[in-house]
RNA sequence: GGGUAGGUGGUCCAGCCUGGUAGGAUUCCCGCCUCGGGAGCGGGAGGUCCUGGGUUCAAAUCCCAGCCUACCCA
């Protein structure tokens, strides 16, 4: 399966008719990661890789400093009798725990868990840190990775057995106080996917029987891919009192009673990875954002003999320049010819490219090219901030309002069965009237699922979307309480 | 869970049917030459042929068992 021939062909896989080539293909090629390390599902995040992500997760822990959330790090073991506390929370996770049962090769008396997420020793701890209203709201965040053996297929960024993540947990003293963290959270979440990575989603309320295990209620950001198919970027829990009761995690309220705190939890993963760079790709590779891109200018200096000392110091000079101005920025420097040069660096998803020959040299400007459509524009050298600046808003100005006119361009209403089924095989998302998103509604959403492929998402959260008073269920005939978003999924 | 493919220098693959000195391309290192959209030349480095057992004078190759990975479909 040779892609390459000769050494014509950097990158060109057509990403909307080809996307699983297309994904794996760029992830190997732009360094992203190294799927060599012989564990299923746990392939390494090479440098340019965990550089995107840890410049997501910089940008997300600056948003739940400032809105008082404290960083701590627990724990990867959890003892299994504390695991298997609360009841729908085991239910949920029994099936893909890892097991520690052997310690220096003799049995262990107390099994331990991989922590398949932290709810358990977070909130152990919780009930020995509140005592008091005084102590409300608790809110904690970690970067760290939790671990699920996955037993289907797995994908790099996507579907792996350790997943580096970002999981914050919150504990109030009433219900309403809680309620408002879960649109504090989103609040920061949208900070993030839309200013900051240039990304748009859907918000939506997941039916009872797709919730988080243990929790209330539970709302999710789920991001469209370019083959149709929905991923799961953000989870955003209401745990009401369910683990609190469990856990005993009481405080004495203000007028001396007694209280279970009302909880939250929310995270992201290497899932954000994936969703931009699958979201702003094109067919010549990646196109990230300027925000979190491990370089978002590179330098290519094109040299002519005699030229060489010229064409290098203003290089230098540039390159010093957008140091100092706390841009990350590439001279690349390399004796590879300039072509070769601009494929690799549009196909690594650079931003911003800027040239420099002898004609630069000579007139005194720069020359800027951006990746997204690989336009050029000359610049004068004392213009050369503001052009970037202008560049860098500009980038970011086509990413948004491309992946917002593409989520909303392939959201279609859908009355019938019929109609449901060619939307999902055209890879869009139905809009549909359903019966329910309560329990009632399983063996709709399992109709679903099992003859058109589609997954009953949930429904928007916190909008006004609601059935006409003859709409009924697309797929019962039952009169429909909620309008349901349906879509394949990852 | 089901299906398919595969494991040979860093990477991709050939060799296996028909057993007998592991081969190519690429990458990497050194030197030269070139450079505004994918150049070229010379030299060099690099392999427990997935593991274990069996057959054989002899196994990357044939047989058996296992391990691992990837992709597709519920």
């Amino acid at each position: 399966m040779s892609k390459r021939k000769g050494t014509k062909i950097t990158f060109q896989i057509d990403k909307e008719k080809n996307f699983p080539e297309w994904y794996d293909e760029i992830l190997e090629r732009a360094e992203i990661i190294d799927k060599r390390y012989p564990v299923k599902g746990m392939p390494v995040l090479m440098p340019y890789g965990y550089q995107i992500f840890e410049n997501i997760m910089k940008k997300l822990e600056e948003l739940w400093n400032k809105t008082g959330h404290k960083k701590v790090l627990f724990p990867t073991l959890i003892p299994y009798t504390l695991f298997k506390r609360e009841a729908d929370h085991i239910k949920g996770f029994e099936e893909q725990v890892f097991w520690v049962t052997k310690a220096g090769g003799k049995d262990l008396k107390e099994l331990l868990i991989l922590r398949p997420t932290s709810e358990v020793p977070i909130y152990y701890m919780f009930s020995l840190w509140i005592r008091s209203h005084k102590d409300l709201p608790l809110k904690i965040y970690q970067t760290c990775t939790v671990f699920r053996y996955e037993t289907k297929a797995t994908k790099p960024l996507i579907r792996v057995r350790e997943i580096p993540w970002n999981e914050a947990h919150t504990a109030h003293a009433t219900r309403e106080d809680a309620e408002r963290q879960i649109k504090e959270a989103w609040k920061c979440y949208d900070e993030l996917f839309i200013d900051w990575l240039c990304i748009y989603g859907l918000k939506l309320v997941r039916p009872e029987w797709d919730k988080f295990p243990g929790a209330e209620y539970s709302v999710t950001l789920d991001i469209l891919m370019p083959d149709g198919r929905i991923l799961q970027a953000v989870g955003n829990h209401f745990l009401g009192q369910k683990f609190s009761r469990v856990f005993d995690i009481s405080f004495e309220t203000k007028d001396g009673g007694r209280d279970y705190v009302y909880q939250t939890c929310y995270g992201i993963s290497t899932r954000t990875v994936a969703a931009v760079l699958a979201v702003h790709g094109d067919n010549n590779g990646l196109i990230l954002p300027c925000t979190i891109a491990p370089i978002q200018v590179v330098i290519v200096p094109i040299l002519y003999k005699e030229r060489e000392e010229d064409v290098l110091r203003k290089c230098r000079n540039v390159e010093k320049l957008l140091k100092e101005k706390g841009i990350r920025v590439l001279l690349d420097d390399r004796d590879e010819t300039p072509g070769n040069k601009f494929y690799f660096w549009e196909m690594k998803g650079v931003p911003v490219r800027i040239e420099i020959g002898p004609r630069d040299v000579d007139n005194g400007t720069v020359t800027i090219c951006k990746r997204y459509n690989r336009e050029k524009i000359q610049v004068k050298d004392e213009d050369l901030m503001e052009a970037l600046e202008r560049v860098f808003e500009d980038i970011m100005n086509y990413l948004r309002e491309k992946s917002k006119e593409k989520l909303e361009k392939s959201i279609v209403n859908v009355k019938a069965l019929d109609e449901l089924k060619e939307a999902i095989e055209n890879g869009l998302i139905a809009r549909a009237p359903f019966c329910s998103i309560e329990m009632d509604g399983y063996e709709c959403a399992q109709y679903v699922k099992e003859n058109i492929g589609g997954e009953v998402r949930g429904i928007k959260f916190q909008s006004s979307e609601t059935p006409k008073e003859s709409d009924k269920c697309i797929v019962c005939g039952r009169k429909a309480k909620y309008i349901v978003y349906i879509a394949k999924s990852y």
